[in-house]
RNA sequence: GCCGGGAUAGCUCAGUCGGCAGAGCGAUUCACUCGUAAUGAAUAGGUCCGGGGUUCGAUUCCCCGUCCCGGCUCCA
């Protein structure tokens, strides 16, 4: 008998040939929890997940994969989207399949039917789903050629397509192709066959896997919706119909995600923006454009103050520039070619077109081309909170998250080659002092997006030498960053900066940009020391990104209860009757005096409703005055969020705290 | 732009199997003068998204458009 031998940490046992990663598992008594799969290192150091039941081979190294880790759950969220199309072949049937890769927080099948799921449907496939996971089938793994694949997959045209696409050499990043082959080399298909307890096989895929044992082993799911979504993403492809659904390794962990998606609604941006009179979005103004009512105008101003302070602080210098300019400029500027079906249409007046700005780039060039500029002007900072407008396609438009008109805290740096570095280290160092003021703590991604494959322009030195300082910057910077290969803009690249709202969603807010393009077609220069003209680089920057962006989801990620020093409104006074309104305006004005924003609630009404009132409209301090405290000039103080009150808080003393809390422009918490 | 779902009072929503539309909150007025999350009463408020069609009659059914929502694609 052939004995095969397996590690795990540093144990070692000998097992029989054809041994699983299971049996190895428990022969080296690895497990410690819930395991959905293992993580299998061959002796040539490949490491891969792999099945519980498939075989080891001689000389791996295993380890468990658990339930409640994210490759874990992705393994879960794959299988349970196997079950899903299981479904919808029994209740649907020439249902044609497509691909059902795990994603964040849950996974998705896309399938060709003859007409669109209802939400209805969605029920029926649930209820079909349970029954499949009753049947305890179990996923069994099996090695095809590409022949036998093409035949067995003949009625389904997704899944030939994969098929070939993957021999031709064309790398699918989707779960469900198989690994991408070498070239040259014959790629193995490998098919998933559900299988019923009595061995007949119920329903089967091409896929990479790997996957759970058995239905019986998903815990809990629940699909979410359907929706539209072009075969292999692409515009040119047939419309597929997509179902989303989520699972996780116990009930108590998907009522967890699904309160979590229902606390994301309560948050809604836009919903805020009417409760809490921030934004005004009516229909009359057109879509993707909005209104700051005074209590979002407020914070805005918080947020632009903060920005022009700091700007200014840090060497850039300011300029304003119109809203439209003439068509030739955009022509110019390239943006017509390369960006014209996101501008508005011209409007034409004294035999010229003018046109709105998508960008404020030409205007600063314009600035920076007022006159000859000097090496000793470099690097040369231009800012601006620029407004923008984008024709942006009509299903794209989402609240102020993505809008068509929006204001950008805009600045274009122009420099030398060798100062890039270091300005762009700047603005991420900058970026991140902003993001901690605005109460959204470190960045939590940090990408450079390298030269895109389609269109671009510029030379090959010159994508390098900007790629790279990118990434020498974001080294520097102290982060780790990854690469979105071929993400970058058509004219050079860039490095996007995300960060985590308070319930863990991420946002793309900055971007720092470098730009070969303009600098070129513009033929601007400098005289340099050695008295010649040189072309200067131009680094794109929006910290922000947009403020109507930031804005949205700063309200979102506090629940629209600002921080005190952004606010609108920061101190409500709250007499507890009539009697002592005098002295409740004396507090207001006391307050006023030293820059707070306080209301003075005087008007009828009990004062239970008025402490009610002023909760729901997050005021960060309510204080209620009577007669002890008239007399003892102190106040009650109740800050929001709270049903505790801090009671004969002398009045110059909480001024003075708050004064300087407000002063510090910080988050209370950070 | 594409797929699907929507639009009724300022907001959240009910309703009409086709017969001139309702609640709660909010607003206004009056009464109440109150010690920490809703005092009571009254009043006002609607082209039931817009246009066309079917019908004796359309907010309701059909078509077109606008806007919104969830995705796809695109992006700050």
């Amino acid at each position: 008998m052939q004995s095969i031998t397996v590690h795990h940490a540093d144990a070692s046992t000998e097992l029989e040939a054809g041994a699983t990663a299971i049996q190895a598992l428990k022969a080296l008594e690895a497990i410690r929890g819930s395991v959905v799969a293992a993580r299998v290192t061959t002796p040539d150091g490949t490491s891969s997940q792999w099945d519980l039941d498939r075989e080891v081979p001689d000389g791996a190294r295993v380890a468990c994969i658990y339930a409640e880790t994210e490759e874990g759950r992705a393994i879960l969220r794959h299988s349970t989207a196997h079950v899903m199309a299981q479904a919808v072949t029994d209740l649907f049937p020439g249902a044609k399949w497509a691909i059902g890769p795990p994603v964040e927080d849950g996974f998705y099948y896309d399938f060709d039917v003859e007409r669109p799921f209802t939400p209805d449907d969605l029920e029926r496939i649930e209820a079909r789903m349970t029954e499949l996971l009753r049947e305890k089938q179990r996923f069994v793994r099996e090695e095809v050629a590409k022949d036998d694949a093409l035949t067995e997959f003949a009625d389904q045209p997704y899944k030939a397509e994969i098929i070939s696409l993957v021999d031709d050499g064309t790398i699918l990043s989707q779960v469900d192709a198989p690994d991408p082959v070498a070239a040259g080399q014959d790629p193995t298909f490998t098919v998933y066959r559900n299988v019923r307890q009595d061995g007949e096989v119920a329903w089967s895929d091409l896929c990479r896997g790997p996957h759970l044992p058995d239905t019986a082993r998903i815990p809990a799911f629940k699909l979410l919706r359907a929706a539209g979504a072009y075969w292999r993403g692409r515009e040119d492809q047939p419309m597929l119909q997509r179902i989303y659904g989520t699972a996780w390794e116990s009930k108590k962990a998907l009522k967890a995600h699904l309160e979590m998606i229902e606390e994301a609604k309560r948050r809604d941006h836009r919903k805020l923006g009417r409760e809490l009179e921030l934004t005004h979005q009516p229909d009359e103004l057109g879509p993707g454009l909005a209104i700051f009512l005074p209590n979002g105008a407020i914070v805005r101003k918080q947020m632009e103050d903060w920005i022009r302070d700091e700007t200014l602080a840090r060497g850039y210098v300011p300029v304003y520039t119109p809203h439209i300019a003439k068509e030739d400029l955009w022509r110019i500027s390239g943006h017509l070619e390369n960006y014209g079906e996101l501008m508005y249409p011209g409007m034409e007046v004294e035999n010229a077109s003018y046109r709105l700005k998508p960008m404020n780039c030409p205007f600063h060039i314009l600035a920076f081309t007022s006159r000859t500029r000097s090496y000793r002007e470099l690097p040369l900072r231009i800012a601006e909170l620029g407004t923008v407008y984008r024709y942006e396609r009509s299903g794209v438009v989402n609240g102020m998250l993505r809008a068509r008109g929006f204001t950008q805290d805009d600045s274009h740096i122009f420099c030398r080659a060798d100062q890039i570095v270091d300005e762009v280290v700047g603005c991420i160092e900058f970026a991140r002092d902003l993001y901690a003021a605005f109460g959204l703590g470190e960045p939590s991604r940090v990408a450079v997006s390298t030269r895109p494959e389609a269109k671009s322009i510029g030379s090959d030195e010159q994508w390098e030498y900007a790629e790279k300082a990118l990434m020498e910057a974001a080294a520097r910077s102290g982060y780790d960053y990854v690469i979105d290969e071929g993400e970058g803009a058509f004219y050079g690249p860039k490095i996007d900066i995300h960060a985590r709202d308070a319930i863990g969603r991420e946002w793309q807010l900055t971007t720092i940009q470098v730009d070969f393009n303009l600098p070129q077609r513009f033929d601007i220069s400098y005289v340099g020391e050695d008295g010649e003209k040189h072309q200067p680089f131009m680094v794109h920057r929006a910290l922000f990104g947009s403020i109507e962006r930031f804005f949205s989801v700063m309200v979102e990620s506090f629940n629209g209860a600002f921080p005190t020093w952004l606010a609108p409104e920061q101190v409500r006074v709250v007499p507890v009757a009539a009697d002592f309104d005098a002295y409740a305006g004396e507090v207001a004005a006391a307050l006023r005096t030293q820059g707070v924003r306080v209301h003075l609630d005087a008007a009828d009404g009990t004062l239970g409703a008025k402490i009610r009132d002023a909760q729901t409209s997050k005021v960060p301090y309510t204080l209620v005055v009577g007669s002890s405290e008239a007399e003892a000039r102190t106040v009650a103080i109740r800050a929001y969020g709270t049903d505790q009150q801090r009671k004969d808080v002398p009045l110059d003393g909480f001024v003075a705290e708050v004064a300087a809390e407000i002063a510090a422009k910080r988050p209370k918490d950070g």
